[in-house]
DNA sequence: ATGATATTTCGTCATTGGACGAAATATCAT
DNA sequence: ATGATATTTCGTCCAATGACGAAATATCAT
């Protein structure tokens, strides 16, 4: 119990990691699309994740070449819907959140598989217009 | 504001601390008695309410050559009354906290001069009788 | 002032935690 | 089957953390 607790509150003891949980606020994602935001290594992203998900505060989903994430919804550890309730309450007016929620919705638009293939400059590249360069193949 | 509620997590994120704040629940504790308890060097005791304290989870008394700690009421971690509250509604059965309370218990019987005196057998030394040896002065 | 003692601070050590790159794994397209 | 690629696992590095003893600090009793 004790122990459970523990983990809840060191998973939640981390930046990056409290940025993922209030990402997932808006709905699930999948690895790259948390990794462009982010601006980790995958690796890195994919650790947040397993411990996130240890914890019981997300699950999992399998599709394709995909993995998708999403906030717990039924209790596996007793403290996680709590502590996932003080997140969703809180921390919204944070400019780093701000700013993460803002990368978000434009990423959204886009779908994982061109994501995945032109990498984070995507967000950067779509900002203003269509981009005048010719398109290859 | 990430970073505040990233301490309270921290803080939180620890055994022995959590342990520290449901004794706290039943009212303010000297370092001591904590100690006690706890059963680690006064010094590592100390550190960790200092580290209760900067989340702003506990506050500090001075009363002579003891320190009181106490439980935070007023919030100055917009994150701190959260938690504490999380934390007092659960936790209740777990077999450690359990054993904890149970022993504070005895411990608020016994003068915090005599504890300091005696070392943390005083608890040992009287579970059963008063015991027959002859008291000195 | 001097000594006793509760607490904190400091320095050190072993462990944990977060970051990454490289390699392994799993899946899709061919 | 083969190659491409999204994700995870592994190994490694450095920083942060928890534990302690020793020394510093603060307060009380004398």
């Amino acid at each position: 119990m004790l122990q459970q607790f523990e983990m809840v509150a060191k998973a939640a003891g981390d930046g990056s990691r409290v940025r993922i949980l209030k990402m997932l606020e808006g709905g699930e994602l999948c690895v790259c699309q948390v990794t462009t935001v982010l601006g980790l290594a995958p690796a890195t992203v994919s650790k947040h994740l397993s411990v996130l998900k240890l914890a019981g505060l997300v699950l999992q989903r399998k599709e394709g070449r995909w993995v998708y994430y999403r906030l717990a919804d039924r209790a596996l550890n007793p403290y996680a819907l709590a502590l996932l309730k003080t997140i969703r309450e809180t921390l919204v007016e944070d400019p780093m959140i701000e700013h993460d929620l803002k990368r978000l919705e434009r990423l959204r638009c886009i779908p994982v598989d061109v994501l995945c293939a032109e990498g984070a400059g995507v967000l950067e590249s779509r900002k203003p217009e269509p981009a005048a360069s010719g398109a290859e193949a």
